[in-house]
DNA sequence: CGCGCCACTTAGAAGCTGTCTA
DNA sequence: TAGACAGCTTCTAAGTGGCGCG
């Protein structure tokens, strides 16, 4: 009854917002709602991609999209391939609702504990079970531990090494210690940086708090420093003359002919590669630095600016009602980005016209202003065309033109595409300057079509160590600031002028920065995996709690938990409304007591990240159900399901039962897990290297499924599908073919066996097995392909998947990992292909 | 506590390129 | 030898989450 009244009573700002938003968003809102509906009756409520799905599309969505527990069909209709494949997920994915339904019954147990102790802090009572399994795993996990300890990061290690130490009974008292101690030593650095702060009126208040902490550093560094330089010093000269062999190398390459070029290609490559390798900075085996301080010395060129506009040749005209007329050249630029997309679904929209236009009438001269009033008296076709065929012309450059081209885009990215980071050449991640163009945002964004302006370099700060040859700027302009700002890592940032966002100039995701930070997230999620029993626990005790607040935080993790979702923090009204957990409104669930023979189906559908849509199916233990119908009652479509929590109160409790976990952890240890699980569960020893793959592309499928990452069906799937199709056709022809003249041969060599005739029999008998490989191959291109028509693997690969788990793999399975890493990935992931053995367990 | 700012990660689309095939 | 296409790279939007402040 209680908790009835407390939903009814719903925390007044969550709701004002709500209400502020609706006047703004309802016919937005009005309109996803009807055609989400209408598809759903139309399709079979089909995942779709967003609302940009075809309806042609639906039917291969809906049997993809499966619930990650037991995934559901929405109409019973699947494919043969996909189902089998759905099996084996369904399989894996039973594993986690098993350990969800295991702690049910333990959940019951404890629950009236619970209900009894209702009345100490909240705080106790989410300690007492967590200790309490904590001691049980703890005999189960110590063996796991020292096995994994090899693996882990050096900071992680360290943080446990020091819990470990102690029996379990203590924890309690050191944990506390523990957060007192940091307690102590943030309030001790809080009251230092106010000091600093009082002292130093003048300047920036962060820029203090950095300050010293470099100054203390640099200190500390003094020695370092002057070893580091000379190391500097002798790495340049030595990349001068790696350089210098490169080019050499290459040179020579280029003289050789074709044929000694392909099998010298390979070695070269190999050698490239060691040389490489050798060149590389192997920062993982060096201790982990501090982190606060990203580096003690960093140089760079500073960013690379977009090229000047070039006015259209005299012959290209924009055309207004019917009458040619030349532009200034701004606002000729203007009218050029909007011609290049001409041939866009974009130019369609009616906001992204009106939001063009306005944005374009502010840039005109006054004339053009008094002139260009409406935007269908517009003619951009004449400038489109000549953009069309300027591609054209491009793409008809004859090899020299290209190499010019090439050549320069080179040279460009080695004078601009590294910087030297204590002492090391680190590649750059994006050092050029968005140009200016038009706003092009993901869904039903209120803000496309508007105008980006070009970057000046008085917009743009630049962030380098004070030492360091500061990047000039541009002739004639001057930076907006120069910081030295050792606390983060990006080199140069300026304001969007769309969203007014900050954006950055930072490094390859190759870099030490980006890479020491990439490992320390998988053992994140690896700790998350020591302790994922204990916080489910707790968070299905927190599904009987008497407080609301935590009914809805136990339902709302295990949502992140279970499904992947995102943490779905609040956003304004200036952006696509998409939502993530914390963010779902009642418009975004459905409730089914019974469907599809399944008990308790929550029904979900609702844009997310990007605007894609989820649409999902998932049976749920009664007692979520019971809550899910409770956080509903009396509440409109548009309120928030879930309205007394926060994306920071779940992120606060959640760190509580964890150092470090928040929401977004969940998505890394379960996609990690559930790729670990996949190729433990499909791999076949005996198979040959293309069926391996294939399980692990079915593994890293299961994965993007989980995560609902999804692309835009390739345009031409179809029609390479077919041709696909008929390739196995005429390979099994060739085979039929094959056998028969291997029975003929067979026949003479039976009537009149000779050498010659046994020799032919061996060699049609290797022609039909050569044959039927092939046509295995084909068959497993075909089904990986069909398979992975909307669902993108790559996301997963790049961002959630422990890389270690994959090397650990391939050197199991004898496959090369170049199989499953491309170039990009490879160097991304340098630091778990060097430290990874085939033992590697997530 | 809630807000705004900031820094950093995650994301799909677009653009590009090298390879395969007719 | 062009042209189709898949896979890779680039681009930049859109998330997450920490921090400081009032």
């Amino acid at each position: 009854m209680k908790l009835e009244k407390e939903g009814r009573e719903k925390s007044s700002k969550k709701l004002e917002k709500r209400e502020k938003k609706k006047p703004k968003h309802s016919p937005k809102e009005e309109q996803n709602g009807e055609q989400i509906q209408s598809d759903e009756h139309q399709q079979g409520s089909a995942l779709s991609r967003g609302l940009k799905c075809e309806a042609g599309d639906a039917d291969v969505n809906m049997d993809i999209k499966v619930d990650p527990d037991k995934r559901v069909h929405h109409d019973g209709h699947e494919d043969s391939s996909s189902s089998e494949n759905n099996e084996k997920l369904l399989k894996s994915q039973t594993k986690i609702s098993k350990e969800h339904q295991n702690n049910e019954t333990k959940k019951e147990q404890t629950a009236d504990l619970h209900l009894k102790q209702e009345s100490d802090s909240e705080q106790e009572l989410s300690i007492t079970p967590q200790t309490e399994m904590k001691n049980r795993e703890d005999e189960e996990n110590r063996e796991k531990e020292e096995e994994r300890d090899k693996h882990q990061h050096p900071e992680e290690k360290r943080k446990k090494q020091s819990s470990e130490q102690d029996k379990p009974e203590k924890r309690k008292k050191i944990k506390k210690e523990e957060e007192k101690k940091e307690k102590d030593d943030k309030k001790n650095k809080k009251r230092k940086k106010i000091e600093e702060e009082k002292k130093e009126k003048g300047d920036k208040k962060s820029n203090n708090k950095r300050k010293k902490i470099k100054e203390e550093e640099e200190k500390e560094k003094d020695d370092k420093k002057s070893k580091k330089r000379k190391k500097i010093d002798e790495e340049d000269k030595k990349e001068k003359v790696k350089k210098d062999k490169k080019d050499e190398k290459k040179k020579e390459k280029g003289k050789k002919d074709k044929n000694d070029e392909e099998g010298k290609k390979e070695k070269g490559k190999k050698e490239d590669k060691k040389e490489e390798e050798s060149d590389k900075w192997k920062w993982w085996e060096e201790g982990k630095s501090c982190d606060a301080v990203k580096w003690s010395s960093l140089e760079h060129k500073g960013p690379y600016f977009a090229p000047d506009y070039e006015p259209l040749p005299a012959n290209i005209c924009f055309y207004y009602d019917g009458q040619q007329v030349k532009l200034s050249p701004l606002t000729e630029e203007i009218a050029t980005f909007y011609a290049k997309m001409l041939d866009h679904e974009y130019t369609t929209k009616e906001v992204f016209q009106k939001n063009f236009f306005k944005d374009w009438r502010k840039e005109m001269t006054k004339e053009e202003r008094k002139l260009i009033t409406t935007l269908s008296k517009c003619d951009f076709t004449h400038i489109h065309k000549y953009f069309v065929e300027k591609a054209e012309e491009k793409k008809n450059m004859t090899k020299e033109e290209k190499q010019v081209l090439k050549d320069e885009a080179a040279r460009l990215m080695e004078e601009f595409g590294y910087c030297l980071l204590d002492g090391h050449r680190e590649k750059i991640g994006n050092f050029k300057l968005e140009p200016p163009g038009l706003f092009r945002g993901r869904g039903e964004h209120p803000k496309m079509g508007r105008l980006k302006k070009r970057i000046q370099p008085e917009d743009v700060a630049i962030n380098c160590s004070k030492d360091s040859k500061i990047p000039e700027p541009p002739a004639g302009h001057k930076w907006k600031r120069v910081q030295h700002d050792n606390t983060v890592t990006w080199l140069a940032s300026w304001l969007e002028n769309i969203q007014k966002r900050p954006k950055y100039i930072m490094l390859n995701p190759s870099s030490k920065l980006k890479g020491e930070k990439d490992w320390q997230k998988y053992e994140t999620a690896r700790r998350l995996k020591e302790c994922v029993k204990s916080i489910r626990k707790r968070y299905m005790q927190d599904w009987k709690s008497r407080e609301m607040k935590s009914r809805q935080r136990g339902v709302a993790i295990y949502f992140i938990d279970k499904l992947a979702l995102r943490a779905g923090n609040e956003k304004d009204d200036e952006s696509a409304d998409t939502v993530g957990c914390c963010s779902l409104r009642v418009e975004h669930i459905r409730l089914h007591k019974h469907l599809d023979g399944l008990d308790h189906v929550v029904e979900f559908d609702f844009l997310g990240k990007d605007s894609i849509r989820y649409y999902n199916k998932v049976p749920v233990e009664k007692q979520v159900f019971k809550n899910l119908k409770l956080f509903i009652k009396h509440k409109d479509p548009e309120d928030d399901l879930f309205d007394r929590i926060s994306t920071v109160n779940l992120n606060k409790a959640l760190t509580e039962s964890m150092s470090g976990l928040t929401a977004k952890v969940f998505r890394t240890f379960n996609a990690s897990t559930t790729l670990q699980d996949q190729l433990n569960k499909l791999t076949s020893d005996d198979g040959t290297v293309e069926e391996k793959i294939l399980s692990y592309n079915r593994a890293n499928r299961a994965v993007a499924i989980l995560c609902n990452h999804q692309r835009a069906a390739p345009k031409t799937f179809e029609k390479s599908m077919q041709l696909l199709q008929e390739k196995i056709q005429k390979k099994k022809e060739q085979i039929e073919e094959a056998r028969k003249e291997l029975k003929e041969a067979k026949q003479v060599d039976k009537d009149t066996p000779s050498d010659k005739s046994s020799k032919l029999v061996e060699k049609k008998q290797k022609a039909v097995q050569r044959l039927c490989d092939q046509l295995k191959k084909l068959q497993l291109q075909e089904t990986d392909r069909e398979e992975n028509k909307v669902i993108a693997l790559g996301t997963s690969k790049l961002n959630y998947l422990d890389p270690r788990i994959t090397v650990a793999w391939c050197k199991k399975h004898q496959v090369p990992i170049e199989k499953i890493f491309n170039k990009t990935h490879r160097e991304k992931f340098a630091w778990a292909i060097d430290m990874t053995d085939e033992s590697f367990q997530f």
